[in-house]
DNA sequence: ATTTAATATTATTATATTATTATATTGTAA
DNA sequence: TTACAATATAATAATATAATAATATTAAAT
């Protein structure tokens, strides 16, 4: 019978996937587009405005998130929405949202 | 009677320190770290081994920890115990341990 | 088929972060 | 008071991230 290989590496393999994922975070326009979109879908536009800042940079912020995989979108006429692709995304910002705010 | 300020200073400023704090959670080892601690007390050379890093790096970490206020520490003889310096920041550890592990 | 609003991409510069190596400090036991 | 174990600091080179400005794409209305 094969022994069991010890749980190390997966610890810090959790580590890194999750330290990944706080490092997405960690960006002051960043959380408030994700504390936004856990009360639901918005448009690049809405965000832009909720959040005060450039075209570029909302449009490179949501591309990122999408890409890393915090956020989907989909098209709507002419506009994009965003949202939040997973439901593991959600709790974390909905705890961290309980602990301060 | 004096108009009450909106409120979207206060959430950006939120956002400002929520994603400081989020930074430096965001990295493999100073998340282990705190993994570990969530525990309870430990020394630094017990952290040492755990996290498998070398001293140099343990040190810079911890001491970067304790300066942004995430940990506080005690001597005891020849040992420095860390521990997690806030009540807050257990919280937030165990809702991510409890979400991703 | 043009125009326009909405969104995305690229390139560049400026900053910040990280790992590494070497060296220094501190406390305690012999 | 020296020696050693435990921990801290400093300096630097390598790498990653961010902000900005300019340009491009896309979809739909005219």
């Amino acid at each position: 019978m094969a022994v069991k290989p010890i749980s190390i590496p997966k610890i810090s393999q959790k580590c890194d996937d999750v330290s990944a994922l706080l490092r997405i975070l960690s960006h002051p326009q960043r959380l408030m587009i994700m504390g936004h979109l856990s009360h639901g879908a918005k448009t690049v536009s809405e965000l832009q405005e909720l959040c005060t800042i450039s075209q570029s940079q909302i449009s490179q912020f949501l591309s990122r998130l999408k890409l890393e995989g915090l956020l989907d979108s989909r098209r709507e006429g002419r506009f994009q929405y965003y949202f939040i692709a997973d439901k593991k995304i959600v709790r974390l910002i909905q705890a961290i949202q309980e602990i301060y705010c």
